[in-house]
Parts: structure tokens; sequence; C-alpha cells
DNA sequence: GCCGTTTTCGGCCCGACTGTTTTCAGTCG
């Protein structure tokens, strides 16, 4: 797929405008139209002219511009971009602090090209006496290098959101509080977060900046003013903390939470009736009252949409739904019966099944299925079938004893790197609830890879295709596979597609579970638990789920206990609901 | 460059903080 190369083909122009100064617009356009290029889930390259340019921000020009990069590989206006402005530009760009007229100031004045010559050139003080530049401006560039080289990347959400309930925890005692909530991309759950921003009422602000910025943990000031102060913490993450009265709390919540394309529309329609929104509320253009803004809700109400929920703010077809009145019902953790993809010790889990039981009923669940490795996988102590059968004994014994709750028995079943199923059909017929999933040859061709899926899922006991995809945030890239081919045989023999809430995983992603929804194919939300206190992790899952418009229908483990065991004794023949 | 229940031209989201400035430009989100 080509979309992430375009999207960034047209970030680079948008770039490369910025350096020549080009008509801000106009770039604007540019980032517009890469972002809502890279949060695509189809494959640009199978879109109709129309469907093109039926995508906001791509109009006759960019879509030409799109053919041209499928049809070539390279788009001309960006060839001739990277010709007039000189290499190594749009790199200075990217030290925080250092803009387009800066990066141009340094390269017209001093033949600046890259970031260790910049570097060279603050630490001997010879940016200083430039325009604009002196000690202050040096110090916060060689600061901006220093952030860049530690990579102020985009990290898991399933590690930044533990940190930020910490900080929220800590501000919660800080005298004078009022509100406080999370809001920016943590709120919307995007699966990599860059900062955590924090939104807060209190009765002494300044007293609250002051408690902000010592917060244990705190390793650096980026800046603190009355409303906005900016840390960053030892682990590299920045934190914003930004302060309103309560009667802007709503349109603060609503402009911080974002994204940024999702508020330009909405302010864009609020023009559009006479009204105007900043993170104060919502203003009469013509004697500029306040007409709202004390609760998120108004912003919405006020511009004559149903509230959107964040998960859905992407600018991604969710405002064209809400005026269509076709906004999801998104699917909640309290619609989740249960967790179809859980480890025992009989493999690597560190839980006997009995103790498992007992945290699933903690949480309100009505069943579990049991789904421990195959032998295959050595590593994670994986089970023979003569195991997999006599562990079936100890389940089908435990249920007899269980009221209002069922344990399914199960399996992970390793797909081996010739497509063939780790354990025999024999016994995965015997089974309630076959889980197959790759732990193995992830760097085989593509083909081989979508050939593996294809073939574990035609197999009739197979239900689930656990973590499809195999990326591990950060770490490892998704596979190589033929997505389309792959969703194409899911639908077609009715293989259930899982999201695995586990933070580092997160997969299938958002936009893929999207694409899923759109094909009917169902959806199984699992946290692949190893140890009882990753049951929790099911919140990342539901909230992927949402993120993919997913609604309680489309999942298979909102079923109630009922439904759930009717489907699966419907027989192997049909695998869905 | 996109877009249109005011528009095919003329708009295009809005404000905080910093540093270097005597009133603002640049950067960021």
């Amino acid at each position: 797929m080509k979309n992430q190369e375009i999207a960034r083909a047209f970030s680079e122009i948008a770039d490369l405008l910025e350096l020549k100064g080009e008509n801000p617009f106009r770039i604007r356009a540019y980032r517009r139209a890469a972002q809502n290029i890279e949060s695509l889930s189809r494959d640009i390259a199978k879109l109709s002219e129309d469907e093109l340019t039926a995508i906001p921000g791509i109009g006759k020009d960019l879509a030409g511009k799109i053919r041209e990069f499928l049809s070539h590989g390279s788009m001309e206006a960006l060839e001739s971009l990277r010709q007039e402005v000189p290499p190594g530009l749009t790199g200075i760009m990217s030290v925080p602090g250092v803009g387009p007229r800066t990066a141009r100031l340094l390269f017209e004045r001093l033949n600046v090209r890259d970031v260790d010559e910049l570097e060279a050139l603050a630490r001997e003080g010879r940016l200083q006496g430039l325009p604009g530049i002196r000690k202050k401006t040096e110090e916060n560039i060689l600061r901006g290098i220093e952030m860049l080289k530690r990579g102020r990347e985009r990290q898991p959400l399933g590690k930044v959101l533990p940190v930020a309930e910490d900080i929220i925890e800590k501000l919660k005692g800080v005298s004078g509080i009022g509100k406080l909530r999370l809001a920016g991309s943590l709120r919307r759950w995007k699966e990599t977060i860059k900062d955590i921003d924090i939104l807060a009422t209190s009765s002494e602000p300044q007293g609250m900046m002051n408690a902000f910025v010592r917060l244990p943990g705190v390793r650096e000031v980026l800046l603190k003013g009355p409303t906005k102060s900016s840390v960053i913490l030892g682990e590299g993450l920045q934190v914003d903390l930004r302060v309103v009265e309560e009667g802007s709390f709503g349109a603060a919540l609503q402009y911080f939470t974002g994204s940024k394309a999702h508020n330009i529309r909405i302010r864009e329609m609020a023009i559009k009736r006479g009204l105007k929104i900043n993170e104060y509320g919502v203003f009469r253009e013509e004697d500029g009252k306040r007409v709202g803004g004390e609760k998120e809700e108004d912003v919405y109400r006020l511009v004559g949409l149903p509230y959107i929920p964040p998960e859905l703010r992407e600018d991604s077809g969710e405002i064209e739904a809400a005026i269509e009145g076709r906004l999801p019902r998104l699917v909640t953790l309290e619609d989740i019966r249960g967790d179809l993809h859980v480890h025992s010790k009989w493999s690597d889990g560190s839980h006997d099944i009995e103790e498992l039981v007992t945290a699933a009923r903690e949480l309100g669940y009505q069943y579990i299925a049991i789904t421990d490795h195959s032998k295959g996988l050595g590593i994670a102590g994986g089970l023979t079938p003569e195991e997999v059968l006599e562990q079936k004994q100890e389940v089908d014994a435990l249920n007899k004893k269980l009221r209002g709750f069922r344990v399914f028995t199960g399996a992970e079943v390793d797909i081996r790197s010739d497509g063939t199923l780790d354990l025999p059909d024999e016994v995965l017929k015997q089974l309630d609830f076959v889980v197959a999933s790759i732990h193995s040859g992830f760097r085989q061709s593509s083909r081989q890879l979508t050939m593996r899926l294809v073939s574990a899922m035609k197999n009739p006991y197979v239900r689930v295709i656990a973590h499809p995809t195999g990326r591990i945030i950060g770490e490892r890239d998704a596979y190589e596979i033929d997505m389309k081919e792959f969703m194409r045989v899911a639908k077609e023999t009715k293989t259930a597609l899982e999201i695995n809430a586990y933070p580092m995983r997160l997969d299938l992603s958002d936009r893929h579970a999207r694409e899923a929804k759109r094909l009917g194919i169902p959806i199984v939300v699992n946290t692949d638990t190893h140890i009882v206190t990753q049951f929790k992790y099911m919140r990342y899952g539901v909230a992927i789920a949402r993120r993919g418009w997913l609604e309680p229908g489309d999942i298979i483990n909102t079923l109630n206990l009922k439904d759930l065991e009717r489907f699966i004794n419907q027989g192997v023949s049909v695998k869905k609901p």
C-alpha cells in the first residue's frame, strides 16, 4: 500500500513550501491531505477518481499528484521543490523551536545545511548576532537539538497512559484544584502518544502551576505561564497543563482533545453560523456574547451536531456521519462479557484456571476461554495434543462446579511456517474456541505469510486469528501481508479477527478494525492475559474498537453467555453468530 | 490547494508563550 509514502510526500512538499515562504493556506492544504491519507484504511491505489476527491482535502490537483505517484513512483512537484531548496533544511526544521523562518535565516546567513552543522555553530556561540537571535535563542536551539537526539518520538499508549494517570492523581492533591481531565491524543486513545495534555480549573492557578512544575519526575520546565505550562519528564515525555475558568471548561476540553483537523472543521462550521469558537467558549460573532462553553456538548450542539465521542475525532468521516445522524453507538467496556484469549499455567501463564475464573468473575465477566499455546511454541511451554485433551477434562470438571459462569476450552494453535496447524483436527474439533496465530517466520514473503493465514482460516475449527499482523508497537512492524486478500478470506470463512488488547500490540489496529467492520467481518476483543492483572488491558482493546467505529453488535465477546453458547454450538461449519 | 444553504472567487481556526522586542514575529499545538 502506497498510502504512507504519498502522505510523506505531501508532508515533505508542505515543509518545502514553508521554507520557501509560500502561501500558508496552500501549505495547510498539503498537510491536511497528508493527514487524511495517512489515516485512510483503504488502499489509495484502489480508489476511483470520485472516491479519491471525496477524501476531505483532496481536490483535482492533489488527486492528479496521487495518480502521478502511483504510476511513476514520484511527483514532479516534489522533485522540483527538492531542487530549489537545499537538502537538509527540512531536517533543521525538525529541531523544536526552529521553524521555517529560522531555518531559512540560518541557511542564508551561515550556510547551515544540517543539524550537525547547526549544533557546532551554536556551541561556538556563532548564532548570536543574527537578527532576532541572541543568547537565549541559541541556548534554546541547543536544547532543541538535544531533545531531537534523545528522540521525542511517539510512545505507545500503554506506556504513556499510566504515567498520565499518575500525574492526575498527584495533581488532585494540589490546593484550589477544581476539574481535572486528560485531553489530547490520550483522550482519543491514539495508539501512540507524543505528549500528555491535562486540562484543569483552579481557584489558585498560579499556585497550581508552581506545584505542577515541581512534580516529582519533572526534569525540565519548557515554559510556564499563568494559564499554560509545559514540562519534560524523566522518561522524555512532555506534559502540558492548561488552566481555564469553569465556564470555559467544556470548550477547552473540546479544543484540547483535538484532533486539530477535527477542530478546524468544527470551527469552520461555527463561522458559517455566525459563531466563533475558541478554548474559552462559543461566541456570537455580532456582539461577542458567549453562548456556550461550560459543557463540551455545547460546542457540538451550537454547530448543529450531536456529541461526537473523542475516539472518532480524526476528521475521517465522523463529521459527515454526525450531520447525517449515522454516528455509531460505540462499544463500551461495560458491553464486554468475557475474554476469549487467556493463558494459564498449563503453558506460559501465571495462574491455574480457577484463579483466572475468580479474577474474571470479579470483573463481572460471564465467561473466559482458556487458549494455551500449542507445543510448537516450546519456549512458551506449549501443550501436546494429549495435554490439550487433559486440560479439557479439567475444564469440563470445573464447569460442573460453576454457576453463571463458563470456561470455554480452547487453544492458541500455532500456524507453522508452511501454513499447517500445530494441533491435529481431531483435537481441535473437541475444543469450544480455537484461536490461531503466527509466532515464527515473521520475515517470510508477503505471499507466504498471507498463505499461512489463509490456510489457517480455511481450517473449519479455527474461529479466530489472533494478533493478525504481529506488530509490536515501537519494536516490530506488522507483517507484510496482503490485507485485502486476508480480509476477503476472513469474511468468506466467517473467521473472526482479534483486536489484541495487549498495549504493545493493539493488533488489529483501529484502521484495520474499521475496514473489517465495513466488510462485515466479526471482531473479538481479547487481552491475551498471562497474569490476572492483564485482564485490565481490555480497556485498551475497547478503545481501539471504538476508534474503529465498532458497535457492540460487531464484537463477539459482547454476547452474553447464552448467546455465545448458542453461537458455539451451531457447529463448526458456521463460525459466526 | 480546497471548497461552496451567503461563494466558482475569496475566503481559509485561534490563542499562549518566549525572546527580542518598545509592539511584534516566530513557533507551537
